[in-house]
DNA sequence: ATTATCTATAGATCTATAGATAATGC
DNA sequence: ATTATCTATAGATCTATAGATAATGC
């Protein structure tokens, strides 16, 4: 592999995916920390993945919490922006709903680190990662938004708090692959069907599959 | 506090809930392990809020991971059992998964601390932890089963996987409560019922919650 | 004699900083 | 001159063990 620009070349060879530095040891990070813990992997194991020395991180990163924060904000910022696209858009609630919960499930399978077993880390409770935490009470707002918008399209009748419920079955793909140790098989089918059916929805499931691929096209 | 028997006195008095020192130590890390993760709290802090020196820790359990271990299996024992009754049990099956689900929510809700935050550690995932995986996977085996039982009495035709769905469903109360800090209020009426309502069920919930009722009484 | 505590410490970490060095590109 | 790396290290941890001490109960 070629030098990769200025700079005292490494002592080893690249060994990650990622055409920058930063790149390649976000990539690890992801590893190390959803494998062994954050708290668990040291600066130097991080390093050691990359093929560099502990203390050149911190020509990329000012501090560990960085790359946390860096590795949580990627996995927000897509299923946030479609969310709101989303609540912009006309067309069935329904149909939202579904391209929603599909996107944000796929991406929960298909993602190469289980990041959001992140998500239940107690050192996101620190001010550190408050910017983070606005952004993922968003997603669950404008999840809990399109919930509300199905409840008034149907007139059966719920229990309290059930608006909250889709966001929280696209999450448990989290705890599936994390147990399975792999992608779940049935999820992407199961899940984004699931949100729909506990607000009492009862539809032509077909149906809105399609116009849910119709809406993800247009504003994706 | 009276000098709880045999053995040095403390230099400090009792800090905690407990009428053993053993008990008094599981409050505490719970306590810490779940507001400040489980690597980030060291030993010394444990015993610091319970009151003893560090070492001292080590009469009582022989390594850090005893300490989770022991906290972790608390958190499964009665549901599992339940669980296992539950089965054997005549009845419909949609009271009985409906009976599960509740007393599960209902102890993850209530309990003192949030445990279920640390099902997804990555030490979970070692040797170490292997029997407590395993009782972890027969609930979840148990939950499945009744769910079968209950898409089986049902003729609606559901998604594949979807008799994994109600109990992690019940996990997601783990997620509720981390996020809000709080019991979450809703959980105890909304998840026993969504669970089924996954599976396609529609019937008589108050029904359902009737019957449901006497099997606790009775199991329990 | 047994139990529960204590003091002291070995040995192994860990994060972040200071300052040197070897590339590239102006 | 700027960039990306390096070596070296300060200072602060952490877990677990060894062995002493002060209670209780036989």
């Amino acid at each position: 592999m070629v030098n990769p620009g200025p700079g005292r070349p490494r002592l080893e060879q690249r060994r990650r995916p990622g055409t920058t530095p930063r790149a390649e040891i976000l990539d690890a990070a992801a590893e190390l920390f959803t494998n062994n813990g954050y708290a668990n992997t040291s600066t130097r194991r991080v390093a050691d993945a990359v093929g560099i020395r502990q203390a050149s991180l911190y020509h990329h990163f000012a501090t560990k919490d960085d790359i946390l924060d860096a590795l949580l904000a990627d996995t927000v910022a897509e299923p946030l922006a479609l969310s709101a696209e989303l609540l912009k858009e006309a067309g069935d609630a329904d149909a939202r709903l579904y391209a929603l919960a599909s996107f944000d499930t796929a991406q929960l399978c298909s993602s190469r680190w289980n990041l959001g077993a992140l998500y239940l880390l107690p050192e996101l409770r620190t001010e550190r990662f408050e910017s983070f935490r606005v952004r993922r009470d968003e997603l669950r707002a404008n999840y809990a938004s399109l919930a509300r918008r199905v409840l008034a399209q149907g007139q059966v009748s719920v229990a309290a708090g059930v608006e909250y419920l889709p966001f929280r079955l696209v999450e448990t793909v989290i705890n599936m692959r994390s147990d399975d140790g792999a992608s779940p098989e049935h999820a992407p089918r199961l899940i984004p069907e699931a949100a729909l059916r506990v607000l009492g929805w009862s539809g032509d499931i077909a149906a809105v599959q399609t116009a849910a691929r119709r809406l993800s096209d247009r504003t994706y």
